[in-house]
RNA sequence: GCCCGGGUGGUGGAAUGGCAGACACAAAGGACUCAAAAUCCUUCGAUCGCAAGGUCAUGCGGGUUCGACUCCCGCCCCGGGCACCA
């Protein structure tokens, strides 16, 4: 029931309400076209003031039009662009749009229009759209992405990666949309659907580019450390680089070959890798043999292959190795022979005396012509290794051996070119019959029962002759790699696999010989390709082991001196081994160490992250500045040529082809090398590739010379304030840190992480809790609203609804609380303003007189509370909690009404605070209080510390936890007046019931709790 | 399966070891009005009670503590991410 003093009309009550309602639309619009033509907002390179650069994620504009999700995190970027500048900072914060990409092009398409048309028409639909919330950016730094100013230098920046070997092609399985006719990355497909039109995805082996980002991924790693980021992101970030550090372990195979090695001209078993290679071989007891061949200074073909012929014994178990000279005498030798032999292993060989430095004096004492069909009859495995580094081989001869004899091709780089090095892994390795492994428990090696091979690997075909079920494992293979991805998601966690008969592996611990089998849930990619199953304590192989009858030995037990006798579950953790001869009882963790200097093992760490594809078939991108000439093979394009434009006599349509190919004046072209024909690349840049660079630009965004002028790069960047959408935690921020480190290590960047301080904005959903999207006809579109509510209400509302981060249904309901508030500041500052100037306090509190709110408190309370929420705000806003800022302006509003009008001088304060917030409100407020500046340059309030320390507190008395009372006392209170006062308190003692008090506990200004 | 979040009135949420539900929305009652809108006032977790006041209550079950929405252990449910990465 309403009492008699607060009922009855406004006016009444000592207090001036004008009879209009506040109406935003003109004052937003006025305010709104001040700002721009005055350039408010721009950003000065050359202020004194300490810089400080916001970024918000450029938004994709899209034919749909701006949907609430967007000026959610604009508006919070806002907030904080406006107090930075309160607070005295230069602020860099601008807008641009992410303008390539394929629902542009879709959409143009199905509309019959060009992709740049529907795109200008987006990005003005969007920039209008962008203007009706009163953003303060610096409109002159607006960028596109798909303006050949700006795509210029993403063309730019792919030639330097290309320069720098960081850009290269190569053949791979693709995720291929069959609507979109285009290959989409891995994340773009989502239940083996194409993320964009649903269709389901197929995969096709194409040529692609593809940008080396696992060069950077330990950098990547490292250097999340010490980013103030949410955590959750940077787990992310780490899960998806995913290091594992493990060991790789070799087991060797039961196939007993006797190898027959031959060294090169002026060479000897003496030089180079042999004395190495020979200690490795017999290290590993393996027979071989090992020659000085005859005038090593001047071999000729006859002595030196008559020597092998007369001296060495070949059979079907002899693997003959040569290397660089040593493999042409071999490839001879096999042409002589009359009965196979079990392999050939060539290393840095050639079939063509042309070498990249210099003559050999031997060119005339060989037939450079080969009889390959009789080579190949008479070999089991072939096997070639090439040194791509190598100085006096090309790497065509390399190429020219496998196109002629089939067999295996491995290209790598030698530890020194053309295999001289002292010691050379990869000779032994393509030599041995052996199976590494990588694991990240070499600890449980004793309790490896069999190992697995990924179908592709190649250790299959080099051990095919030996396999007695053939048949059976030819038919695995062929199934499992025709599975397509999606496949093999679809049979969830179903293991399959075939053992390999004929062939076992040794553990090199114990020398037991165990099983091989291949299975697809071991994966070519990872790794070696191969893995030692574990299946006690590793859940896959478990499965597996369980499936197939395998056994299953368990080697860890998790307390010490307690065997375990039965395995239920993968026992993953650490523990102390079992059934480990010679390191029973040990610790794992020790273990680990132990048992990979015993089998030799090699420490490694690997990736889960895969280099970048960047290749895109279609016509709404940035054209990839390669040019293919016959002759010099991939040039780039020239700096001078740039940009390379989009041609518009172009069929858009998708055929399977890239658009581009389709316009003969685009492709061809004159080779830059050698002025011969030649054609251009006609496939276009992964949108992320635009994306991954464009906060860089926003510092110097209409450079036609430099990509960024480095100094004011310097000026305004890192990133201080990224706000993005929690969506984009893995791919962007990912490809963006590895363009700024490459641009670093180019001498361009002075920093390697770009942003320090990251921000995610929840989703803003539909009406119906759903994510919005067109298909489910649940997107809010800001025109309306703010049509209907203005921009102030708006921005509030969405602040308002509850912590930034989390996400939030659209909900027209709840901005009528916000809605209120803007037309209550409104009133208010009418009634402040309806007071003539010069007024004095006393004046206002004579006038005041009457109301409920005593005029004597009023001074200290309305003046401590503003003061306290100057305070609360400004923290507020530091801290993202927008939603209990504007909750405390509320908060003091109702207060501020509830009196007589404040002081013209410190409603300025109050006015001040709400102004990042309801920016349009607060500067039109300014202006009628006599200010002709924006409130942006004005500094923001201090508060005043002593009239936010309270006098008196509110002290809380408790019986055994529970709340009897709560009393107010004097600020100054001790600790044992503290407790006098609650023993006394009338409500204790009866809570008390006679009952003596054990203990008090006394929290400081707070609470008084009395045990008994 | 694993890894992150989260679970508080009719609703959005506040409180991060010390009065649970700030601030709002919705709802109900009232004032003003011819009426409506707008505005203003009051009530508003559940339950017992005429009242004073009591009891219960932050997904469920335990624990630590004088005191737990908050910390620990186990479980349930919801959202997101990864998905055979050895």
């Amino acid at each position: 029931m309403a009492t008699e003093e607060t009922q009855g009309k406004p006016e009444e009550r000592g207090q001036i309400v004008p009879d209009h309602r506040y109406d935003p639309k003109p004052i937003e619009a006025k305010w709104q076209k001040k700002w721009r033509e005055d350039k408010v907002f721009a950003a000065h390179d050359d202020s004194p003031k300490p810089k400080y650069y916001q970024l918000e994620t450029f938004p994709y504009p899209s034919a749909a039009g701006l949907h609430m999700g967007h000026p959610k995190g604009f508006t919070a970027e806002d907030i904080h662009a406006r107090y930075m500048r309160m607070k005295g900072s230069e602020v860099l914060y601008t807008i641009g749009w992410d303008a390539f990409g394929l629902p542009t092009e879709n959409y143009a398409i199905k509309v019959g229009k060009s992709p740049k048309e529907v795109a200008k028409e987006n990005i003005e639909n969007f920039r209008r759209q962008v203007q009706f919330f009163g953003f303060s950016y610096d409109w002159d730094r607006e960028i596109n992405t798909s303006s050949p100013e700006y795509y210029k230098w993403t063309q730019w920046l792919f030639i330097q990666l290309f320069k720098k070997n960081l850009a290269y092609q190569r053949e791979a399985k693709v995720n291929w949309c069959p609507n979109d006719q285009t290959v989409l990355a891995n994340e773009q497909v989502v239940d083996g659907k194409c993320e964009r039109c649903g269709a389901e995805v197929e995969e096709r082996d194409m040529v692609q580019w593809f940008l080396r980002i696992t060069d950077y991924a330990d950098r990547l790693l490292a250097d999340l450390k010490g980013l103030d980021w949410p955590a959750a992101t940077v787990k992310r970030q780490e899960d998806w680089i995913g290091r594992s550090l493990g060991t790789e372990i070799d087991f060797p195979l039961d196939l007993n070959y006797r190898y027959v090695l031959l060294h090169g001209y002026l060479g000897s078993r003496e030089k180079h890798f042999f004395p190495w290679l020979r200690n490795e071989l017999t290290r590993r007891g393996i027979s071989f043999i090992c020659p000085e061949l005859p005038g090593p200074d001047d071999p000729k073909e006859s002595e030196q292959v008559q020597f092998v012929l007369q001296n060495i014994q070949f059979n079907e178990n002899t693997v003959l190795y040569g290397h660089s000279l040593g493999a042409v005498v071999a490839l001879k030798v096999l042409e002589k022979l009359d009965h196979p032999i079990a392999g050939l292993v060539l290393s840095g060989g050639f079939l063509e005396p042309k070498f990249k430095d210099h003559p050999r004096p031997f060119e005339n004492n060989f037939n450079w012509n080969f009889n390959f069909e009789k080579i190949k009859s008479n070999v089991g495995f072939i096997r070639t290794l090439s040194d791509l580094n190598d100085t006096s081989i090309p790497v065509e001869q390399g190429r020219l051996i496998h196109e002629k004899l089939d067999g295996r091709l491995y290209e790598t780089v030698a530890q020194v070119p053309h295999f001289h090095g002292q010691e050379e892994p990869a000779v032994l390795e393509t030599l041995l019959p052996m199976i590494t492994v990588f694991t990240t428990r070499p600890d449980t090696i004793f309790g490896a029962t069999y190992l697995v091979l990924a179908p592709e690997h190649n250790a299959i075909k080099a051990m095919w002759p030996r396999i007695t079920n053939q048949m059976e494992v030819q038919h695995y293979i062929d199934t499992a790699l025709k599975k397509t991805e999606r496949m093999r998601q679809e049979e969830a966690r179903e293991k399959t696999g075939v053992e390999i008969k004929g062939v076992m592996a040794i553990n090199p611990t114990n020398q037991e010989a165990i099983p091989l089998w291949i299975a697809d849930y071991v994966l070519i990619g990872y790794g070696t390709g191969a893995i030692m199953a574990v299946p006690a304590h590793d859940g896959r192989d478990l499965d597996f082991a369980r499936k197939f009858h395998l056994p299953v030995r368990p080697v860890v037990s998790p307390k010490k001196d307690m065997p375990v006798y039965e395995v239920k579950d993968a026992y993953t953790g650490k523990g102390y081994l079992i059934n480990s001869p010679k390191f029973n009882g040990m610790d794992s963790d020790a273990a680990k160490w132990e048992i990979e200097k015993l089998v030799g093992g090699r420490g490694r760490e690997h990736f889960k992250l895969r280099d970048w594809s960047v290749s895109r078939q279609r016509y709404w991108g940035a054209p990839i500045p390669m040019i293919h000439c016959e002759k010099c093979g991939l040039v780039p394009v020239p700096d001078d040529q740039l940009p390379v434009l989009l041609p518009d006599d172009v069929d858009y349509r998708p055929k399977g082809k890239p658009p581009l190919a389709s316009s003969p004046s685009f492709m061809n072209v004159k080779c830059p090398n050698c002025d011969g024909p030649a054609t251009r690349d006609a496939e276009t840049l992964d949108t992320f590739v635009d994306s991954s660079w464009y906060y860089l630009r926003y510092a110097d965004p209409q450079n036609p010379n430099a990509i960024f002028d480095k100094e004011k790069a310097r000026h305004w960047l890192p990133v201080d304030l990224y706000v993005i959408g929690a969506e984009h935690t893995v791919l962007h921020l990912l490809y963006a840190r590895f363009i700024t480190k490459f641009l670093h290590d180019e001498g361009y960047l002075a920093f390697t992480e770009p942003f320090l301080k990251l921000r995610h904005q929840g989703l803003l959903m539909g009406t119906d809790g759903q994510k919005m999207s067109k298909s489910k006809g649940n997107v809010v579109n800001p025109d309306e609203v703010v049509g209907k509510f203005g921009a102030d209400v708006v921005r509030l509302d969405l602040m308002f609804m509850g912590p930034f981060e989390d996400a939030h249904p659209w909900d027209e309901k709840g901005i009528a609380g916000v809605e209120r508030f803007v037309a209550r500041v409104a009133r208010y500052g009418d009634r402040v303003l309806g007071v003539p100037t010069g007024t004095t306090d006393a004046a206002i509190a004579t006038r005041a007189a009457g109301v409920p709110h005593p005029p004597a408190g009023y001074a200290a309370d309305g003046r401590g509370l503003l003061h306290k929420t100057i305070k609360k705000v400004g923290e507020d806003i530091d801290g993202f909690k927008f939603n209990t800022a504007i909750s405390s302006l509320m908060i003091l509003m109702n207060d501020l009404e509830s009196g007589p009008p404040l002081p013209r001088s410190e409603f300025a304060m109050f006015v001040k605070i709400i102004h990042p917030f309801t920016p349009h409100l607060a500067q039109e407020l300014w202006a009628r209080l006599g200010n002709a500046s924006y409130l942006d340059f004005e500094p923001w309030p201090q508060y005043d510390e002593s009239l936010i320390t309270e006098r008196t507190i509110t002290l809380v008395l408790q019986v055994n936890g529970k709340v009897r009372d709560a009393v107010t006392a004097d600020a100054t209170l001790t600790e044992d007046a503290a407790k006098a006062l609650a023993l006394a308190n009338e409500k204790v003692k009866a809570s008390l019931a006679g009952k003596t008090p054990q203990k008090v506990i006394y929290v400081d200004k707070k609470l008084v709790n009395i045990v008994a």
